[in-house]
DNA sequence: CAAGGTACCTTGTGATGCAAGATAGATTTT
DNA sequence: AAAATCTATCTTGCATCACAAGGTACCTTG
């Protein structure tokens, strides 16, 4: 989901994406290449290739709308978990 | 971590948190058996027998000084965790 | 030319969630 | 009284997946 928010907002190669893009969330680059891959079988991603100033080309993905709506769900469905757990956490405290 | 908070409210068996206690937030009979003996193991939890009004009797969790402090634990890195993902997730939108 | 950064990818291991089934006592139904 | 259902425990086997570690290759900098 997190993968799918950030190419909502631009392009992205998976080694950005690992390496900046994720602050927070850390993912290291065993996670992100299969993950990928698995987002284009899923076809929520369509990818090109970019040459870059230094270093080989760079292999950008762009969102389909299938990922749109697939982010929009995810979204929804994370939203309510958080909800759910928060129900659980919250019932006498903090 | 869920588990923690609701043996944090009372002591509880693994049948009623599978079946009642999580509403939202659901778990199998076998997730729940191996995660109770690993919250053990861990010295999270500690146990003992009940009878029961019907049917074989209950091992009930009791949550230990060290779980209460792991349950802590967890849930300040669960909500810095969420509060990254919503950063990720509100970058431009909603 | 060696070193290090950029960028791709694969393999193997370990963790773990779940479906499915086993066991067994208690109650309810037929 | 036999059969079914509910309570409650637990195990086995399968699939998923995150990651560490390693490999390849290009490009720049010392």
């Amino acid at each position: 989901m997190c993968v799918l928010a950030i190419l909502d907002q631009a392009d992205g190669y998976a080694y950005d994406i690992v390496t900046k893009l994720a602050g927070g969330v850390e993912m290291s680059e065993g996670t992100i290449y299969p993950l990928m891959r698995r987002l284009q079988n899923d076809e929520l991603v369509t990818t090109y290739l970019a040459e870059s100033e230094q270093g080989p080309p760079r292999k950008y993905y762009r969102l389909t709308a299938q990922g749109r709506r697939e982010l929009q769900k995810l979204k929804a469905e994370w939203r309510a978990f958080v909800a759910d757990v928060e129900k659980i956490l919250g019932e006498d405290n903090e």
